[in-house]
DNA sequence: GTCTATAAGCCGATAGAC
DNA sequence: GTCTATCGGCTTATAGAC
């Protein structure tokens, strides 16, 4: 009994799984604020409160982390942008647009530097085959499938091109407003794609002009 | 005489603005091609077949270089779109689109790595006041202005908003290339930039549909 | 699984000769 | 203006004790 007690109390202090999470974390918060080169093993283990030999313990290597960080963001990410649709009210072009406009709120918070994924593409360009951009690609192609699927439902015709397009459009606003930093372009952006999506409605529709 | 020349040689051979310029060149190239970060500045004096004390003589820093890197981008790459869009012919929609078309010819060049003026902006996220991120956006609201005044002269309404659409198209398609490395996804924006203009052409036009 | 200590080398920037 | 030589510090990763 007494035995299990401490086995337990051992386990909740500092179990591996709890230490693991805690690194990638520490990796995650000093990544994103100062980019994936300026930060050092050194610092993701003092944020992690942890040694440097017991963060090689978890991970292989720095790399080994990197993928990691884009692989914790992965699901948060994509489920804010399906959370801010499912709450947005009006017509399919409406509630397009008004991912762009929570996405706006969001870049207005002072430490808000842009989309990780792309970032750690940008930085690790002259590695395209590392671990990390393969992440950072997958996780726009889930958005883009997400996307294609809500248009089709909604009887768009080519629903996976105007799904590109919207893409498109969200990558440029995170890269135009992490130069620019005015967080106004992600609305600009927001009317069109609203503008995209009720074109590609009209085509659909012969109510409308000439065709 | 003899004098004369020997002092025309000896700028022909070393004058300090061609040293200037191949270390710009030296770093340019180091720069796109392997990020600001991974590249030292020993490795820019190797490239540039001089030494790290004369780099810096004629600089004062590593960052004064990624500035004048910068600097050196603006003027070619501005003109090369203009240039597009000049030789590009049939309707605005479909010039415009041509400017796309060319660059997904430039990103499937084996060397290409995305937009040095985004990427150094995603690597320089964390010093939001460097001066080579301020030359940046300075070269995007050049592009943006010069498209507004091509819309405006065509008499489309909100020239200055159709231009920031462009641009965004622009930058997303640099953006999404880069990290899928896809160049199909530059003509996909392509189209999603002449049906924006189509729309914006369409607005002014009371033929259309109901307005 | 976590620690201390250290390897082996690269970093940006500078001193001082010529 | 360009050179050789070097500073002090930081880098990723590892050795070996506990």
């Amino acid at each position: 009994m007494h035995t299990h007690w401490s086995v337990y109390i051992a386990r909740m202090t500092a179990p591996p799984r709890q230490t693991r999470e805690s690194i990638i974390s520490a990796a995650a918060k000093l990544f994103y604020d100062e980019g994936i080169r300026r930060v050092s093993v050194d610092a993701i283990a003092d944020e992690a409160g942890i040694t440097k030999r017991t963060l090689y313990y978890h991970f292989e290597s720095k790399d080994d982390l990197v993928a990691a960080y884009l692989e914790q963001r992965d699901q948060p990410s994509f489920a804010r942008f399906q959370q801010w649709f499912a709450e947005a009210e009006g017509p399919l072009p409406e509630r397009i647009r008004t991912i762009f406009v929570r996405l706006a709120a969001f870049a207005r918070h002072p430490k808000w530097k842009g989309c990780g994924f792309l970032r750690t593409s940008a930085e690790l360009a002259n590695m395209p085959g590392h671990p990390a951009i393969k992440i950072g690609a997958a996780h726009k192609r889930r958005v883009e499938d997400w996307l294609a699927g809500v248009f089709e439902a909604e009887g768009l015709g080519e629903p996976r091109m105007l799904a590109r397009q919207i893409i498109l459009l969200l990558d440029g606003a995170f890269a135009v407003v992490l130069l620019n930093r005015d967080p106004g372009y992600m609305e600009t952006a927001g009317d069109a794609a609203a503008t995209l999506v009720r074109a590609a409605s009209s085509r659909l529709q012969p109510s409308g002009a000439g065709a």
